[in-house]
DNA sequence: CTGAAAGCGCTAACAG
DNA sequence: CTGTTAGCGCTTTCAG
């Protein structure tokens, strides 16, 4: 009985014994129309239940209204984080979210790219797997903006919107001196991406300026099984391994600054079976601040990352592309990077004074330890407030 | 210097002085083109840079080639999983995803509902908010096919492809029981949602069935705050609140079943900082086996939910419908439920001798209960081998 | 084997 | 205020 075809603006039309066209103005509310006419268009588009036709209205507008959205991985939380922030600061201006998956392969990466093409997306949002920018240059040339997120990526020239690791990996190492550390490990997944290497870089720095040497076995890299185990987020069960290697010659002045939460969770697992105390014998600070990190016995240490801002700042920085690349301007200005800050969260897993020290470029940190240093095991779990870091998540009213 | 414009058919038909229509058959692969202008067109087609346009592909075909996904919150780790395993599984049929998240705002849904018709996606995969079917009613009273994942919807007649949760609140609970639990408690979010239903069904039926009472206060609403809290996963802070509650009056022979890992990880704790035992003094199982769930001290007993599974098999039955829905036929036949099997994971948090109550129409669990009872505190946090139920990533059968 | 013509559903000039 | 004419980029008859 209900139309098996969608009724069109012809349809409306017709019954009404009218063009087209005046259909057409009369719903997008354009002023030629006589507000008699316009009242029996509406009743008729809604007595036949008509409903317009996004793609054609693309089609000759020549925009898609819709943004692409490349993501490596959607088990690992900060990237769940990041596709909600996104969808919802895209909806707020009118666009629709073309997701795509790749799961770190380039291959999945060049597929996904053209398929981006064929559909004419306006704007493409990218966690990019680490090698061949080709594709995404590509697809920059012919006219769509691409904004890289979370992740650099060096032969391609764009703009980037990502989280400062390279400050975040200092403090955390900077609170692990700060803790009477000396022996420190920092342990990262096998990936040659952005994130790693910036953590690399100031975990070695800071060591660097205490004139503390760093040996190549203190950087520890833990194998990547995303891909066998697809869809899953990271296992701990590889960081356990190697927990159980270090909890050998680990003791009292040793620490562990781990790449994300869940490597941390292994060696946590692997110290404490092993008979050692977290923080006493060893200290631990993770990163990515997932729910359990404030529950675990003791309470994890970590950095928490500003996802939802993080997605909600790369949507504005790429509809901003977008406005640019409508006229004849060759795309806006140069590429712009934008690092946000994470958030030093102190618990009870890496006890110590506040990193305070001299070397820290440190730029005033929002004072975070303070309430956990008393209690090494602490009676209240910190409220795990919702990110703090996006109290702005865009127009609460947005008409 | 790059064409700002899109190279298109006609400009391929142009330069060759084809006509658009030989060009569009030479590039489709149709027969009717001689093998030599089919070269000379594809050679002119890549030196253009020429990329398919399949926006107007879709209008004229009268199809997206999309399917549109909605789910209430990318940070519920199964939901992340039931994403990929989606995206993948379109992707082999050549479909994309159009992702829509609702934050579980009946609101939201039905913007989303309105946006998935004007783009005119194939079908649509849906986790459904509560209440409100009307919007999707119309959505498949105008001939696209929906699919309805892990939730029912009351006053909607669609395929539901789910988890059997009755069964998995069963087999926790029996497994409870058998270890000397009498005093239980169920911890589950507050929703009006069949997951939560099903469990609470479950749950109740063992307890009937061994005699057992259940007092209203046993089965414990957890307040939701996902809303509040956008795009963050759920915070086990309130479930902790209940479990300092609980802490008061439990003893050996209590029990916890929850309804998610992060509720079992807030009671955790809760009970552990008021020094009573897991599992000597109170027995918990959650359900999920989010990765952190085998390293906990002491590992969480649990549910490992199927979702690459379930977004396997959503994606088929939508297909099929699809192919149903081309004909005059009214959309297939009658709607269809399909229910996977959970697999329950014991491990130290809930021992007991294996679950082989009477009452049991448990079929033939795969012997889970081993290697981990024998170490309260196991050595050997099993390897938590990927999804085991998806190593048939092909269709088992279904086409 | 190839071209001409029509049309998917909608919007944008331009006339009347 | 309203209708006519084009055309977005592509595919599908149907002739040649």
């Amino acid at each position: 009985m209900t139309p098996r075809r969608r009724a069109t603006l012809r349809d409306i039309a017709a019954a009404l014994d009218l063009s087209v066209n005046t259909v057409s103005r009369a719903l997008a509310g354009k002023d030629a129309v006589s507000e008699e006419t316009r009242e029996r268009v509406r009743r008729e588009a809604d007595r036949l239940g008509y409903v317009p036709n996004t793609m054609a209205r693309s089609l000759v507008l020549q925009n898609a209204m819709t943004i692409g959205l490349v993501i490596t991985n959607p088990s690992n939380p900060f990237y769940a984080r990041l596709i909600s922030a996104i969808e919802e600061r895209g909806r707020v201006h009118g666009y629709s979210l073309m997701l795509m998956v790749t799961e770190d392969s380039v291959d999945n990466e060049r597929r996904v790219a053209e398929e981006l093409m064929r559909w004419g997306v306006d704007g493409v949002l990218a966690v990019p797997v680490q090698h061949g920018a080709e594709h995404w240059e590509r697809l920059r040339k012919s006219g769509t903006p691409v904004v890289l997120v979370n992740r650099d990526l060096p032969g391609m020239e764009a703009d980037l919107v990502g989280v400062d690791y390279y400050d975040s990996a200092r403090r955390a190492t900077e609170l692990l001196l700060a803790g009477g550390a000396r022996e420190l490990y920092l342990v990262e997944e096998d990936l040659d991406i952005s994130p790693v290497a910036e953590r690399v870089r100031g975990f070695r720095a800071v060591l660097d300026e205490h004139g503390i040497a760093v040996r190549d076995d203190q950087i520890i890299k833990v194998p990547t099984r995303r891909r066998e185990s697809s869809s899953q987020p990271w296992d701990p069960v590889d960081s356990y391994a190697i927990g159980r290697r270090l909890a050998g010659h680990a003791g009292p002045g040793s620490a562990v600054l781990a790449g994300n939460d869940y490597f941390a969770l292994g060696v946590y697992r692997a110290f404490t079976e092993h008979g050692l105390r977290i923080p006493e014998d060893v200290a631990v600070v993770g990163h990515g601040d997932h729910p359990f990190a404030a529950y675990l016995a003791p309470p994890l240490t970590t950095v928490r990352l500003p996802a939802a801002r993080v997605g909600a700042t790369a949507v504005d920085r790429l509809l901003e592309r977008m406005a640019a690349a409508a006229p004849g301007e060759g795309l806006g200005g140069g590429a712009q990077t934008t690092l946000l800050p994470a958030e030093l969260i102190v618990r009870a897993s890496a006890t110590g004074r506040p990193a305070r020290s001299p070397a820290s470029s440190d730029p005033a940190s929002p004072d975070p330890a303070s309430p956990h240093l008393a209690s090494p095991d602490p009676a209240s779990p910190d409220p795990a407030s919702p990110d703090p870091a996006s109290p702005d998540p865009a127009p609460p009213e947005s008409s």
